[in-house]
DNA sequence: TACTTTTGTATGCCGGTCAAGCAAAAGTTT
DNA sequence: AAACTTTTGCTTGACCGGCATACAAAAGTA
């Protein structure tokens, strides 16, 4: 006899997160799709079907054509059942953005904001307008799945800790989930090195099919994210990725930030270009102003970035070499001059790499522009709240 | 054995294969222990327990003292059930061992052979010497858990075939595993690059513990295996970790095989530091004599392989920063000179890379030295033959 | 209205796991 | 030698997830 008291549903929802994972996609699908594609038994299906329908994370999405009899319903993943929140801190900048679980930004924000105030007031600010973008969504703090945060320095990402950041004062080992999930009513809080965070979105929303990208980032300083293996990279202590202080091949002994001479920063980034061409007697003021010299098409300007991207094209051929990518994506506020840099990149990457490796290479542009950091960041927390464990924790949980 | 009647054994194997990797590491458990580990009921550990036994991968492993009662009987993962084949082939030689189920090697032979003749005559000598190693311990060939092959070149590891092999001529797109299992009873095959090998080989039985590690292979030609989240890392076509054709800071515009100039290759390479004594009237002959000049203590030799090191350290550092490695692993012939070369490799790399990445880097030689190819070629078997699904489908397959 | 196809619901079966109990085995303590 | 302890083997009953099947209701087409 059953003695267990409810009525215990036929079956639970274990497996319910599998199947979520190919709805993934976004594909529409029917039942019967489903039992073709999953191998299980139709009760199974059903089962599982109306476990997520009553999540809200699978939607009904209007019939399929009758073949002569009932026409079968169709489901679709639902990425408005829920929202999270992305930010991405920069040096002197904060945007933080409202994005539905596909990653598409539903509301945006940004404001000036100096990292070196340290991490409390920072945080708060970022929990402050996190709560306005929400409100003025008409979303409820429930219906929020998590925070991603991108930080403008090294983070032990289990941890969610800066570990020894150059670039931000008091910030170090600072338990930044804590901080924030305590002021968000718990959400789960995530947090990585900004560049990190760009690769994963940059992959996720453009590249999903490809397994081996890197992610380069020019700007004040120069970076990389990588996936391998459809996995984000990090190394041993998280700091996987940390081109600005390689040596460039032609750096001479130029000194740098770190206290080392002929670093890839010191001659290739946005702070560099402008130095050089100052001593061009260009004035191009920062790395905006050159941005702009470039698109009006300033051929100094242009000749620079080329350069610049020359430089960094002789280390991502070695990069090229050790991970034999299939995509590297350059972003970075110096990629709006896409077309220098890039041409300054390829020239030296194709020139020095072997034939096996950059058979199917593609060296492109950034294509989530301004939006990479909060898309990637989102991205972090929606790869973590989707994935099949956690949704069967939250189903059962619920149930 | 029990025969396959109504009785259904109390438990089946399902689950065995996770038991098993816990006793991966060799350490004798009772069964107490392993509920206490596992969380499992005991009646599901005792079944777990006897099916791995029947398998002959666990064996008991005497008793544990008494606390008053009856003794526990322990037990421990038993290296000597199967036994595999590693084979380890170069430009000019091959090496063939037999292994048991740590990656100790039980018997080896060492031969020349030269690649150039083609894969057929190779890989028919390779089962031949493999048979006459099985015979000679005694062992029989259905205990011939699978066999490990590395080859100079690259190699499309999922399907086992060589991709464009510069120094193997007839060998491209040849089907090594279909060849080789056809000729030893259907047992699986597995195929790599011998640097990937290699790094597998010293993670798996020097490192078990390090997730993130480089191999870096200095002979005839330079290459890298690389460890990242415990995963060998093969990038898109396979060809990760090709270090040999990287621009090298003072490469110059020495020419290279590949046809490019100034390649680790050219300059850092057993041949090439070779040449580089030749040129100051120093004639080692070839890199075996090159190692036995420095070690005979000649200062002249030691001298060009610590530059060589220093060469090979500056593309390191960029590996280091790209991938943040807890454990540079160097090794190839050229290791054998290890202090000399390690001094060089090890005075740039520190200097070069941040303190955040080199915090708790170590840079050492190899330890499985002249086996370890065939070691990391027995290693990926195991790795396979040993996985919880394997078990279990040999488990469910036998019952 | 008759037919077809999808869907919901109920039921029995199977295999894996757990919890509990009992008896045998193999020690230690008195 | 007898009593006690602890491990171990074996059995039973229960639960759970998933499968297969059956049947009826729903929602179309012919």
């Amino acid at each position: 006899m059953d003695t267990a008291g409810p009525l215990t549903t036929v079956n639970g929802s274990s497996g319910a997160g599998d199947l979520l994972q190919l709805m993934r996609d976004g594909k529409p699908r029917t039942r019967a799709e489903l039992i073709q594609l999953t191998g299980l038994a139709r009760s199974t299906v059903g089962a599982r079907v109306d476990a997520l329908l009553g999540t809200g994370l699978l939607a009904p999405s209007g019939e399929a054509a009758s073949t002569g009899g009932r026409p079968p319903a169709r489901f679709a993943f639902n990425p408005d059942a829920r929202v999270v929140i992305g930010a991405d801190l920069g040096a002197t900048h904060a945007i933080v953005a409202l994005t539905d679980l596909s990653g598409r930004v539903i509301a945006e924000r940004a404001e000036p904001l100096d990292i070196t105030l340290g991490p409390k007031p920072v945080l708060d600010r970022v929990v402050r307008t996190a709560k306005a973008l929400l409100r003025s969504a008409g979303r409820r703090q429930d219906e929020l799945a998590g925070v991603g945060i991108g930080l403008p320095g090294p983070v032990e990402h289990s941890s969610g800790r800066p570990a020894l950041p150059p670039i931000m004062p008091g910030w170090d080992d600072f338990d930044v989930p804590g901080h924030v999930s305590s002021r968000l009513g718990g959400c789960p809080v995530l947090v990585d090195n900004d560049v990190n965070i760009m690769a994963l979105g940059e992959h996720a929303t453009i590249y999903p099919e490809v397994d081996h990208l890197m992610f380069v980032k020019v700007a004040t300083g120069i970076g990389a994210g990588i996936i391998s293996d459809g996995r984000l990279t990090r190394g041993a202590q998280g700091s996987a990725g940390d081109l600005g202080h390689v040596a460039a091949p032609h750096g001479g002994d130029v000194r740098c930030t770190c206290g080392n001479v002929g670093c890839l920063e010191a001659v290739a980034s946005g702070p560099a270009i402008v130095r050089s061409l100052a001593a061009q007697s260009v004035d191009a003021g920062d790395s905006r102003g050159l941005i702009s010299l470039a698109k009006s098409g300033d051929t100094v300007a242009t000749a620079a970035i080329r350069d610049a991207g020359r430089e960094i094209g002789e280390v991502l051929a070695t990069c090229v070499s050790l991970l034999n990518p299939s995509v590297i994506v350059v972003g970075g506020i110096l990629a709006q001059a896409a077309e220098s840099l890039l041409a300054g990149i390829r020239e030296v990457v194709y020139r020095r790499s072997l034939p096996l490796a950059t058979g199917d290479l593609q060296i492109v542009a950034a294509r989530t522009g301004d939006h990479a950091g909060v898309i990637g960041a989102a991205t972090m927390v929606i790869q973590h709240a989707l994935s099949a464990e956690q949704v069967e924790l939250a189903l059962t949980s619920s149930a």
